[in-house]
DNA sequence: CTCGTAATGAAAACGGTTATCATTATCAAT
DNA sequence: ATTGATAATGATAACCGTTTTCATTACGAG
Protein backbone atom coordinates (compact mmCIF):
# COMPACT_ATOMS: atom_id res chain seq x y z
CA UNK A 1 0.00 0.00 0.00
CA UNK A 2 2.59 2.69 1.12
CA UNK A 3 4.90 1.23 -1.59
CA UNK A 4 2.49 1.93 -4.15
CA UNK A 5 1.68 5.32 -3.03
CA UNK A 6 5.66 5.68 -3.52
CA UNK A 7 5.41 4.09 -7.24
CA UNK A 8 2.89 6.79 -7.44
CA UNK A 9 4.78 9.33 -6.38
CA UNK A 10 7.15 8.84 -8.52
CA UNK A 11 5.91 8.02 -11.92
CA UNK A 12 4.12 11.66 -11.30
CA UNK A 13 7.93 12.90 -10.24
CA UNK A 14 8.77 11.60 -13.38
CA UNK A 15 6.75 12.93 -15.74
CA UNK A 16 7.12 16.21 -13.96
CA UNK A 17 10.71 16.00 -14.70
CA UNK A 18 10.31 15.18 -18.33
CA UNK A 19 7.66 17.53 -18.70
CA UNK A 20 10.63 20.63 -17.41
CA UNK A 21 13.71 19.16 -19.12
CA UNK A 22 11.74 19.33 -22.30
CA UNK A 23 10.87 23.12 -21.75
CA UNK A 24 7.98 23.21 -20.58
CA UNK A 25 6.32 24.69 -17.76
CA UNK A 26 5.19 23.30 -14.16
CA UNK A 27 1.63 24.23 -14.44
CA UNK A 28 -1.18 23.49 -11.67
CA UNK A 29 -3.78 21.92 -14.51
CA UNK A 30 -0.89 19.70 -15.79
CA UNK A 31 -0.23 18.45 -12.26
CA UNK A 32 -4.16 17.80 -12.29
CA UNK A 33 -4.51 15.67 -15.34
CA UNK A 34 -1.26 14.08 -14.39
CA UNK A 35 -2.10 12.89 -11.06
CA UNK A 36 -5.22 11.24 -12.32
CA UNK A 37 -3.43 9.37 -15.32
CA UNK A 38 0.09 8.46 -14.03
CA UNK A 39 -2.49 6.77 -11.22
CA UNK A 40 -4.98 5.05 -13.46
CA UNK A 41 -5.59 1.27 -13.71
CA UNK A 42 -7.10 1.64 -16.88
CA UNK A 43 -7.33 3.86 -20.08
CA UNK A 44 -9.05 7.23 -19.44
CA UNK A 45 -10.83 9.60 -22.50
CA UNK A 46 -10.28 13.20 -22.13
CA UNK A 47 -14.22 14.01 -20.61
CA UNK A 48 -13.15 11.39 -17.88
CA UNK A 49 -9.58 12.53 -16.87
CA UNK A 50 -11.83 16.06 -16.65
CA UNK A 51 -14.60 14.38 -14.53
CA UNK A 52 -11.31 12.73 -12.29
CA UNK A 53 -8.97 15.76 -11.99
CA UNK A 54 -11.87 18.46 -11.12
CA UNK A 55 -12.72 16.64 -7.80
CA UNK A 56 -9.43 18.12 -6.81
CA UNK A 57 -8.94 21.05 -8.82
CA UNK A 58 -12.49 22.34 -9.98
CA UNK A 59 -10.98 25.46 -12.40
CA UNK A 60 -9.62 22.91 -14.86
CA UNK A 61 -10.60 23.05 -18.29
CA UNK A 62 -11.05 20.45 -20.46
CA UNK A 63 -9.05 22.13 -22.90
CA UNK A 64 -6.01 21.94 -21.19
CA UNK A 65 -6.57 18.40 -20.60
CA UNK A 66 -6.19 17.67 -24.06
CA UNK A 67 -3.42 20.16 -24.18
CA UNK A 68 -1.88 18.38 -21.76
CA UNK A 69 -2.34 14.91 -23.56
CA UNK A 70 -1.18 16.03 -26.33
CA UNK A 71 2.42 16.83 -24.71
CA UNK A 72 2.24 13.71 -22.93
CA UNK A 73 1.77 11.63 -26.14
CA UNK A 74 4.51 13.28 -27.90
CA UNK A 75 7.02 12.52 -24.95
CA UNK A 76 5.64 8.80 -24.89
CA UNK A 77 4.99 8.67 -21.35
CA UNK A 78 1.20 7.72 -22.21
CA UNK A 79 0.00 5.94 -25.56
CA UNK A 80 -3.16 5.19 -27.37
CA UNK A 81 -5.92 2.88 -26.20
CA UNK A 82 -7.92 0.83 -29.09
CA UNK A 83 -10.60 -0.85 -27.85
CA UNK A 84 -13.78 -1.99 -29.28
CA UNK A 85 -16.37 0.95 -28.14
CA UNK A 86 -13.76 4.08 -28.06
CA UNK A 87 -9.93 4.85 -29.19
CA UNK A 88 -9.34 7.93 -28.00
CA UNK A 89 -8.56 6.58 -24.13
CA UNK A 90 -4.97 7.16 -22.76
CA UNK A 91 -2.67 5.29 -20.66
CA UNK A 92 0.13 5.66 -18.90
CA UNK A 93 2.42 3.68 -21.08
CA UNK A 94 6.12 1.29 -20.11
CA UNK A 95 9.40 1.81 -22.02
CA UNK A 96 9.95 -0.68 -24.30
CA UNK A 97 7.33 -2.71 -26.39
CA UNK A 98 4.47 -4.37 -24.80
CA UNK A 99 1.35 -4.87 -25.39
CA UNK A 100 -2.20 -4.71 -23.07
CA UNK A 101 -4.39 -7.10 -21.69
CA UNK A 102 -7.88 -4.83 -20.78
CA UNK A 103 -10.94 -6.50 -19.22
CA UNK A 104 -13.92 -6.33 -20.81
CA UNK A 105 -15.97 -5.26 -17.60
CA UNK A 106 -14.01 -3.01 -15.57
CA UNK A 107 -11.51 -1.55 -18.29
CA UNK A 108 -8.29 -2.65 -15.90
CA UNK A 109 -5.01 -3.02 -18.12
CA UNK A 110 -1.96 -4.86 -17.51
CA UNK A 111 0.95 -4.89 -20.17
CA UNK A 112 2.62 -7.86 -21.30
CA UNK A 113 5.81 -8.73 -22.80
CA UNK A 114 6.93 -12.18 -24.23
CA UNK A 115 5.54 -12.16 -27.81
CA UNK A 116 7.75 -14.10 -30.07
CA UNK A 117 5.72 -13.55 -33.16
CA UNK A 118 9.50 -13.98 -35.65
CA UNK A 119 8.09 -16.84 -36.93
CA UNK A 120 4.79 -15.61 -37.94
CA UNK A 121 6.04 -12.61 -38.98
CA UNK A 122 8.88 -14.22 -41.03
CA UNK A 123 6.00 -16.60 -42.59
CA UNK A 124 3.63 -13.97 -43.33
CA UNK A 125 6.33 -12.00 -45.05
CA UNK A 126 7.03 -14.63 -47.55
CA UNK A 127 3.44 -15.61 -48.01
CA UNK A 128 2.42 -11.80 -48.38
CA UNK A 129 5.27 -10.31 -50.12
CA UNK A 130 5.12 -7.26 -47.59
CA UNK A 131 7.70 -5.95 -45.16
CA UNK A 132 6.13 -6.15 -41.84
CA UNK A 133 7.48 -3.74 -39.75
CA UNK A 134 4.98 -3.44 -36.88
CA UNK A 135 2.28 -5.51 -35.14
CA UNK A 136 -0.21 -4.36 -32.90
CA UNK A 137 -1.32 -7.11 -30.47
CA UNK A 138 -3.83 -6.82 -27.80
CA UNK A 139 -5.57 -9.40 -25.71
CA UNK A 140 -9.11 -9.10 -23.75
CA UNK A 141 -10.54 -10.98 -21.08
CA UNK A 142 -11.74 -10.59 -17.84
CA UNK A 143 -9.90 -9.72 -15.00
CA UNK A 144 -9.84 -11.59 -11.15
CA UNK A 145 -12.27 -9.31 -9.97
CA UNK A 146 -14.55 -9.26 -12.71
CA UNK A 147 -14.75 -13.26 -13.18
CA UNK B 1 -8.49 -10.38 -65.09
CA UNK B 2 -11.30 -11.94 -66.26
CA UNK B 3 -11.33 -14.60 -63.03
CA UNK B 4 -10.83 -11.57 -60.52
CA UNK B 5 -14.08 -9.91 -62.38
CA UNK B 6 -15.50 -13.22 -61.88
CA UNK B 7 -14.69 -13.40 -57.69
CA UNK B 8 -15.85 -10.06 -57.61
CA UNK B 9 -19.45 -10.63 -59.27
CA UNK B 10 -19.88 -13.60 -56.91
CA UNK B 11 -19.05 -11.59 -54.04
CA UNK B 12 -21.15 -8.63 -54.75
CA UNK B 13 -24.12 -11.38 -55.52
CA UNK B 14 -23.45 -13.37 -52.14
CA UNK B 15 -23.62 -9.71 -50.28
CA UNK B 16 -27.24 -8.65 -52.34
CA UNK B 17 -28.57 -12.38 -51.59
CA UNK B 18 -27.44 -12.24 -47.92
CA UNK B 19 -29.31 -8.34 -47.52
CA UNK B 20 -32.55 -9.96 -49.31
CA UNK B 21 -32.75 -13.33 -47.27
CA UNK B 22 -32.23 -11.02 -43.95
CA UNK B 23 -35.62 -9.14 -44.67
CA UNK B 24 -34.16 -5.95 -46.20
CA UNK B 25 -34.52 -4.15 -49.64
CA UNK B 26 -32.27 -4.33 -53.17
CA UNK B 27 -31.63 -0.47 -53.43
CA UNK B 28 -29.65 0.81 -56.03
CA UNK B 29 -27.56 3.17 -53.37
CA UNK B 30 -26.97 -0.09 -51.60
CA UNK B 31 -25.82 -1.84 -54.77
CA UNK B 32 -23.65 1.30 -55.48
CA UNK B 33 -22.11 1.06 -52.01
CA UNK B 34 -21.40 -2.82 -52.56
CA UNK B 35 -19.81 -2.40 -55.60
CA UNK B 36 -17.25 -0.28 -54.00
CA UNK B 37 -16.45 -1.51 -50.50
CA UNK B 38 -16.85 -5.90 -52.36
CA UNK B 39 -14.16 -5.53 -54.15
CA UNK B 40 -11.90 -2.76 -52.32
CA UNK B 41 -8.45 -4.12 -51.63
CA UNK B 42 -8.33 -1.49 -49.00
CA UNK B 43 -10.39 -0.26 -45.92
CA UNK B 44 -12.40 3.14 -47.00
CA UNK B 45 -14.14 4.88 -44.30
CA UNK B 46 -17.70 6.49 -45.26
CA UNK B 47 -16.59 9.81 -47.48
CA UNK B 48 -13.86 7.67 -49.34
CA UNK B 49 -16.51 4.66 -50.17
CA UNK B 50 -19.28 8.42 -50.79
CA UNK B 51 -17.08 9.45 -53.56
CA UNK B 52 -16.24 6.11 -55.31
CA UNK B 53 -19.51 5.54 -55.61
CA UNK B 54 -21.20 8.56 -56.74
CA UNK B 55 -18.77 8.23 -59.98
CA UNK B 56 -21.24 5.43 -61.08
CA UNK B 57 -24.28 6.89 -58.76
CA UNK B 58 -24.10 10.20 -58.18
CA UNK B 59 -27.49 10.72 -57.14
CA UNK B 60 -26.43 8.92 -53.51
CA UNK B 61 -26.24 10.59 -50.32
CA UNK B 62 -23.85 10.40 -47.66
CA UNK B 63 -26.44 9.16 -45.27
CA UNK B 64 -27.24 5.87 -47.21
CA UNK B 65 -23.40 4.92 -46.86
CA UNK B 66 -23.82 5.15 -43.02
CA UNK B 67 -26.61 3.17 -43.57
CA UNK B 68 -25.57 0.36 -45.45
CA UNK B 69 -22.12 0.04 -43.41
CA UNK B 70 -24.39 -0.11 -40.67
CA UNK B 71 -26.54 -2.93 -42.16
CA UNK B 72 -23.51 -4.89 -43.64
CA UNK B 73 -21.32 -4.36 -40.56
CA UNK B 74 -24.49 -5.97 -38.88
CA UNK B 75 -24.86 -8.90 -41.04
CA UNK B 76 -20.37 -9.08 -40.82
CA UNK B 77 -19.83 -8.83 -44.35
CA UNK B 78 -17.45 -6.32 -43.36
CA UNK B 79 -15.76 -5.40 -40.44
CA UNK B 80 -14.31 -2.23 -38.97
CA UNK B 81 -10.22 -1.33 -39.14
CA UNK B 82 -8.13 0.22 -36.85
CA UNK B 83 -5.42 2.41 -37.71
CA UNK B 84 -2.77 4.60 -36.09
CA UNK B 85 -4.83 7.47 -37.98
CA UNK B 86 -7.97 6.82 -37.95
CA UNK B 87 -10.57 3.83 -36.66
CA UNK B 88 -13.60 4.12 -38.72
CA UNK B 89 -13.04 2.59 -42.26
CA UNK B 90 -14.03 -0.64 -43.09
CA UNK B 91 -13.21 -3.67 -45.52
CA UNK B 92 -14.77 -6.52 -47.01
CA UNK B 93 -14.48 -9.61 -44.14
CA UNK B 94 -13.67 -13.26 -44.71
CA UNK B 95 -15.98 -16.07 -42.35
CA UNK B 96 -14.24 -17.03 -39.00
CA UNK B 97 -10.67 -16.27 -37.30
CA UNK B 98 -8.28 -13.93 -39.54
CA UNK B 99 -6.21 -11.05 -38.69
CA UNK B 100 -4.82 -8.35 -41.13
CA UNK B 101 -1.76 -6.96 -42.56
CA UNK B 102 -1.95 -3.37 -44.12
CA UNK B 103 0.49 -1.75 -46.33
CA UNK B 104 1.33 1.79 -44.23
CA UNK B 105 2.04 3.53 -47.65
CA UNK B 106 -1.21 2.46 -50.02
CA UNK B 107 -3.58 1.05 -47.44
CA UNK B 108 -3.32 -2.80 -49.40
CA UNK B 109 -4.92 -4.89 -46.88
CA UNK B 110 -4.72 -9.30 -46.62
CA UNK B 111 -5.68 -11.16 -44.07
CA UNK B 112 -3.69 -14.00 -42.78
CA UNK B 113 -4.06 -16.45 -40.30
CA UNK B 114 -1.90 -19.00 -38.82
CA UNK B 115 -0.93 -17.38 -35.46
CA UNK B 116 -1.05 -19.53 -32.71
CA UNK B 117 -1.12 -17.46 -29.90
CA UNK B 118 -2.05 -20.30 -27.49
CA UNK B 119 0.90 -20.78 -25.47
CA UNK B 120 1.35 -17.20 -24.91
CA UNK B 121 -2.07 -16.80 -24.07
CA UNK B 122 -1.95 -19.32 -21.33
CA UNK B 123 0.57 -17.91 -19.79
CA UNK B 124 0.00 -14.71 -19.34
CA UNK B 125 -3.54 -15.78 -17.81
CA UNK B 126 -1.67 -17.81 -15.26
CA UNK B 127 0.73 -14.89 -14.64
CA UNK B 128 -2.23 -11.52 -14.55
CA UNK B 129 -5.16 -13.56 -13.52
CA UNK B 130 -6.98 -12.79 -16.09
CA UNK B 131 -9.23 -15.17 -18.18
CA UNK B 132 -8.76 -14.23 -21.99
CA UNK B 133 -11.44 -14.36 -24.13
CA UNK B 134 -10.41 -12.47 -27.56
CA UNK B 135 -7.35 -10.88 -29.02
CA UNK B 136 -6.40 -8.21 -31.98
CA UNK B 137 -3.49 -8.98 -33.66
CA UNK B 138 -2.71 -6.59 -36.91
CA UNK B 139 0.62 -6.25 -39.15
CA UNK B 140 2.05 -3.15 -41.00
CA UNK B 141 4.75 -2.80 -43.53
CA UNK B 142 5.29 -2.25 -46.96
CA UNK B 143 3.59 -4.18 -49.76
CA UNK B 144 5.27 -5.78 -52.54
CA UNK B 145 4.58 -2.43 -54.53
CA UNK B 146 5.58 -0.15 -52.29
CA UNK B 147 8.59 -0.92 -50.44
C1' DC C 1 10.40 41.59 -8.20
C1' DT C 2 9.98 42.22 -13.05
C1' DC C 3 8.94 40.89 -17.44
C1' DG C 4 8.46 38.09 -21.63
C1' DT C 5 5.79 34.65 -22.97
C1' DA C 6 3.92 29.90 -22.34
C1' DA C 7 -0.21 28.30 -20.75
C1' DT C 8 -4.92 28.86 -19.41
C1' DG C 9 -10.24 28.81 -19.57
C1' DA C 10 -14.33 30.55 -22.03
C1' DA C 11 -16.38 30.74 -26.14
C1' DA C 12 -16.87 29.85 -30.86
C1' DA C 13 -15.79 27.06 -34.76
C1' DC C 14 -15.15 22.74 -36.84
C1' DG C 15 -16.09 18.15 -38.85
C1' DG C 16 -17.66 13.63 -38.76
C1' DT C 17 -21.73 11.14 -37.45
C1' DT C 18 -26.62 10.71 -36.27
C1' DA C 19 -31.59 12.11 -36.07
C1' DT C 20 -35.59 14.09 -38.33
C1' DC C 21 -38.86 14.22 -41.93
C1' DA C 22 -41.26 14.65 -46.22
C1' DT C 23 -40.77 12.05 -50.46
C1' DT C 24 -39.67 7.96 -53.20
C1' DA C 25 -39.06 3.21 -54.50
C1' DT C 26 -39.26 -1.69 -53.34
C1' DC C 27 -41.80 -5.78 -53.40
C1' DA C 28 -45.56 -8.86 -51.65
C1' DA C 29 -50.23 -9.29 -52.51
C1' DT C 30 -53.60 -8.74 -55.60
C1' DA D 1 -49.53 -5.07 -64.54
C1' DT D 2 -51.49 -2.47 -60.46
C1' DT D 3 -51.88 -1.52 -55.89
C1' DG D 4 -50.59 -0.33 -51.32
C1' DA D 5 -48.01 -0.77 -47.01
C1' DT D 6 -43.85 0.69 -45.55
C1' DA D 7 -38.74 0.36 -45.86
C1' DA D 8 -35.45 3.26 -47.58
C1' DT D 9 -33.88 7.58 -49.41
C1' DG D 10 -31.66 12.34 -49.64
C1' DA D 11 -31.78 17.07 -47.79
C1' DT D 12 -31.44 19.34 -43.75
C1' DA D 13 -30.66 20.13 -39.09
C1' DA D 14 -28.96 18.57 -34.80
C1' DC D 15 -25.40 16.52 -32.17
C1' DC D 16 -21.11 15.99 -29.82
C1' DG D 17 -16.24 15.32 -29.28
C1' DT D 18 -12.32 17.90 -30.58
C1' DT D 19 -9.78 22.06 -32.17
C1' DT D 20 -9.16 26.99 -32.79
C1' DT D 21 -9.31 31.64 -31.23
C1' DC D 22 -8.34 35.12 -28.00
C1' DA D 23 -8.06 37.95 -23.99
C1' DT D 24 -6.19 36.95 -19.42
C1' DT D 25 -3.24 34.59 -16.10
C1' DA D 26 0.76 32.74 -14.01
C1' DC D 27 5.28 30.40 -14.61
C1' DG D 28 10.06 30.97 -14.05
C1' DA D 29 14.55 32.96 -15.89
C1' DG D 30 17.08 36.85 -14.89
MN1 LIG E 1 5.02 -7.66 -29.74
MN1 LIG F 1 -5.58 -14.93 -33.93
ZN1 LIG G 1 -12.37 -6.29 -14.58
ZN1 LIG H 1 1.43 -0.57 -50.58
Amino acid sequence: MDNLNITRDKRTANWLDCLRSSGYRLTEPRQAVIDILANSQRALNATEIFDLARENYPSLGLVSVYRTLEKLEELELIQKVHHPDGCQSFIAGFTGHQHLLICQVCGQAEFFEGDDLTPLIEHVSRESGFTIEEHWLQFFGLCAKCK
